[in-house]
DNA sequence: TTGACATACGAACGTTCGTTCCGGTATACT
DNA sequence: AGTATACCGGAACGAACGTTCGTATGTCAA
């Protein structure tokens, strides 16, 4: 899916650097009008048209209707990075609790609270796909509610906190309607949204886009069978 | 010019603690109006209010008249820092090969031969469960058939080298009758072996025990996502 | 030639989002 | 009492911004 940079067009090129160090300048992304302005291109749609295929190529994320909701992924050749990353073996990351069907996840709150040692599981950096694994959580699955997302129960779920999904993302969603949290795979049809089971003879459900709360990306599943 | 964290009211802290995580998960900083829904202010005049006073009390930077035009300067105390990664208790374990339905499983060859580093795969020793790691190796699921073991494709399961089992391991079995290999729970019930899925509603299959071939014990199963 | 596809442009539309204004409450000080 | 200050809420305005649509050009293969 990903291609070489150097196989993108002159444009795209140009629209990853500028991102980059509009971002770095800034702290939050350009908009489109800004990306043409610098890049040359004299119509939003066009820039709009680019975006989209370096989301394809696996460059960008972007977050439908809304403002600079834009993020680069990986690294763009040429430009200086701000962050080091480095790469190393295994992360902790906390496991915080329980996932099953009747509840809401109960994602870590945000008033910074410290985790013991004992909810930390270890975890392989592969698995965590080059995430900051500050967001990253894992989840106990309780009961068989998950099945047709190929996951049984005492699955630990590996999940990175976020609120908007790209299509194909496995994601974990909370649908007040039917009080009820699901893992599915994610794909934005309208205003509607597509949840597909895992599962590969389950039928997908339909729900409206806003009563689809996107609560994290799963990220990999670990069974332990012993 | 810096006021202390602590002297800021309850709401300027939860604001600045909501930009940290939102900015991290989303990568760009939120708008007013999401703001005040997390911090539960209902009037975005009142959000721009206390943003400004963050501004005077140089924990803000603002950009007038820019959607999202918000960067924080300096740490906000209480929110989860960038957790340090630290090197941990793994095993490498060889990535042998594949397993599917229509063929034996390929176990290393006996002949203790050294594997390349490309070949091994990080597993945290918890996944393990105390098993000496030279006789623990893994394999990549090809193809569907693995789904009444609820495993799904390009899973990696990890497995034992053993020939025998006991009531209730998963083990990999290949039945020559069927030229066949599989993933089942096992129980001996006489001369016979009842081959138990992991998926609830799949029924059993039983073979005589002369005809079933134990090549290894799953002790886990990983799933990358991403 | 035809058709499919990738890329580009400009204009219009509708939503998102920052800003502003006006009114309100509570407290403290004179 | 009156008044100043700090903080909150609602509503509306206008600019910023993403999206969509019709159209146009060039390439490549059938």
């Amino acid at each position: 899916m990903k291609k070489e940079f150097s196989k993108l067009s002159e444009r795209q090129q140009k629209i990853l650097r500028f991102m980059q160090n509009y971002m770095d300048e800034s702290g939050y992304p350009p908009t489109i009008r800004e990306i043409g302005e610098d890049t040359g291109i004299n119509s939003t749609s066009v820039v709009n048209y680019n975006l989209n295929k370096l989301v394809d190529a696996g460059y960008l994320e972007r977050t439908d209707k809304v403002s600079r909701g834009l993020r680069l992924v990986g690294d763009i050749p040429g430009t200086r990075k701000k962050k080091v990353i480095q790469a190393l073996d295994t992360a902790k990351v906390p496991l915080v609790g329980n996932i099953a069907a009747g509840q809401p996840i109960q994602l870590p709150d945000d008033t910074g609270q410290y985790y013991d040692d004992d909810d930390m599981i270890d975890v392989p950096a592969t698995l965590l796909g080059n995430n900051d694994p500050s967001h990253v959580f894992a989840l106990t699955v309780r009961g068989d509610s998950m099945i047709d997302a190929m996951i049984a129960e005492n699955d630990v779920v590996i999940l990175r906190e976020q609120r908007t999904a790209n299509n194909g993302d496995m994601v974990a969603v909370w649908l007040p309607e039917n009080g009820e949290t699901t893992l599915k795979y994610f794909y934005k049809e309208g205003d509607k949204v597509r949840l597909q089971p895992a599962h590969p003879t389950m039928e997908p459900i339909y729900v409206d886009a806003k009563k689809c709360e996107v609560h994290g990306k799963v990220l990999s599943v670990i069974r332990r069978i012993h």
